[in-house]
This record gives structure tokens, C-alpha cells and sequence, in this order.
DNA sequence: TTCAAGATTTCCT
DNA sequence: GGAAATCTTGAAA
């Protein structure tokens, strides 16, 4: 009972099409020669020209977001914040820009490899729960070991990562704005798995951009 | 060549 | 609840 692997058939459609289809698919890694593997409960669409937010808009096609512009079925990582990588899958038939950000995974295959990840990487390892290891997008990067070296790989199986297809009858869907952007939050391009309790954490209030302190010692 | 901003997470108060 | 940490990229000078 193996699921497919999903090829860039699946991808080479409406990025918002893809986002949607993604949820409850498995995400499988083999970083590292440890395989990791979650399922995705929640992702956000990112289209090209057109939706400000996105990397692919107002600034043409550069050296960061070609992959977004490439073949689909690609992985695109980003790196930000000087901390976090979040995960995308290109989407969109050659030429046209699209991307399905990753945001939420449940964790199943090699919970304590993802875990150690988790800890190694970063500060103290304080409690930290299965629920909490991947319901974030920096989260689930880290802890299936992704980095800038998986940026542009094809998601075929042969390189580090693939996505297998869902097994069980389609999860419940809801929709919802996007998160963290400081524009184009607008547009219900968010997606998760209603009820799941691996969805990250609704954000109350947005993000306040608290950049308090631009001056002195600059940054 | 230099500056500013960012698709976030974590720790501290 | 608020602020810091940290690196890459895009745009301006």
C-alpha cells in the first residue's frame, strides 16, 4: 500500500488548486541519510506577479525566485530571519510563478531524529512536544533538515526530498488568510485541516513590527 | 558597495 | 506579552 509519488503533474496546476491538494499528502526526507517523513496539514499559496508577498511579485524573475518561475515540482527554500528556513513546493507549469509554502506537518516517521534536530540546532532544550515539532514553517524545516542545499532539487524521490499522495478520503478544508505577511494577507490563500491539532496556533492579533531598535547601534 | 527589510521562533520579564 | 537573534536577498547610491 505504498502511495505514489507525487510527479510534476500534480504540481503543474493553479497554485491554489495544489495548496489545497497538499493537505493530508506526506512529506518524506531523507536528509542527513535519516528519513523523516509528516504530513501536511497546513500550507499558504504563493503566487507571482500579482500577489504582493510574494517573492515572484514586483521584483522580476532573480537569482532567488527562479526556481518559483521553473518546472514544478521542485522544492524552493528560503531562508530568513537569520534563523529559519521555511519549505516551498513549486507549483504552476514552467515560466509562471508559484509556490505552496509548508507551514504545518504532523510529525510520523522519525520523531526522535526530528526532535534531536530541533534541539541541536538552537538553544536550550527545554520541553518541547511532538505537537510542537513541526507546526511551524521554520519549525518543520528544521527538523527535517532542510536547508539552502535542498533549494531547487525536484521532489521525484531522487534527490533529498518527495511528497507521497494521500491515502484516506480528503480531510476537512477550511480556508483562511495568510500569516506573518506584511502584505497581501488579504487574499484566503492560507489552507489547513480543520480541527487538526498539529494546525499552528492562530495569531489573535497580527504581528506587530516591532523593530524597536533600527537605531543606535544599527541593527 | 551599502543599507534596509523579511513568508519566524525563541527566550525573558 | 514583548524583544532579541541572525543571514540572505533586493534595491538604491
Amino acid at each position: 500500500m505504498s502511495p505514489p509519488v507525487l510527479g510534476a503533474g500534480f504540481f503543474a496546476r493553479d497554485t491554489a488548486s495544489v495548496a489545497r491538494d497538499l493537505l493530508g499528502c506526506v512529506v518524506v526526507s531523507s536528509a542527513g541519510g535519516e528519513t523523516t517523513s509528516g504530513r501536511i496539514v497546513e500550507t499558504e499559496a504563493y503566487l507571482g506577479a500579482g500577489d504582493l508577498g510574494s517573492h515572484a511579485a514586483t521584483h522580476g524573475i532573480t537569482a532567488r525566485n527562479a526556481v518559483m518561475y521553473g518546472p514544478p515540482g521542485h522544492a524552493y527554500v528560503y531562508f530568513t530571519y537569520g534563523n529559519h528556513h521555511m519549505l516551498n513546493l513549486v507549483a504552476e507549469p514552467e515560466g509562471s510563478a508559484g509556490g505552496v509554502l509548508i507551514r504545518a506537518l504532523e510529525p510520523l516517521d522519525g520523531v526522535e531524529v526530528m526532535m534531536r534536530r530541533r534541539i541541536q540546532g538552537r538553544r536550550s532544550a527545554s520541553h518541547l512536544a511532538v505537537g510542537d515539532l513541526a507546526n511551524g514553517p521554520g519549525k518543520l524545516a528544521a527538523a527535517l533538515g532542510i536547508d539552502l542545499t535542498v533549494n531547487g532539487e525536484p521532489l521525484d524521490g531522487s534527490a533529498t526530498l518527495s511528497v507521497l499522495g494521500r491515502e484516506g478520503p480528503a480531510p476537512v478544508v477550511a480556508s483562511s488568510g495568510r500569516i506573518g505577511l506584511s502584505a497581501g494577507h488579504e487574499t484566503e490563500l492560507r489552507f489547513f485541516i480543520e480541527g487538526d491539532r498539529h494546525v499552528s496556533p492562530a495569531r489573535p492579533g497580527l504581528r506587530v513590527p516591532s523593530r524597536s531598535n533600527t537605531k543606535g547601534t544599527g541593527r
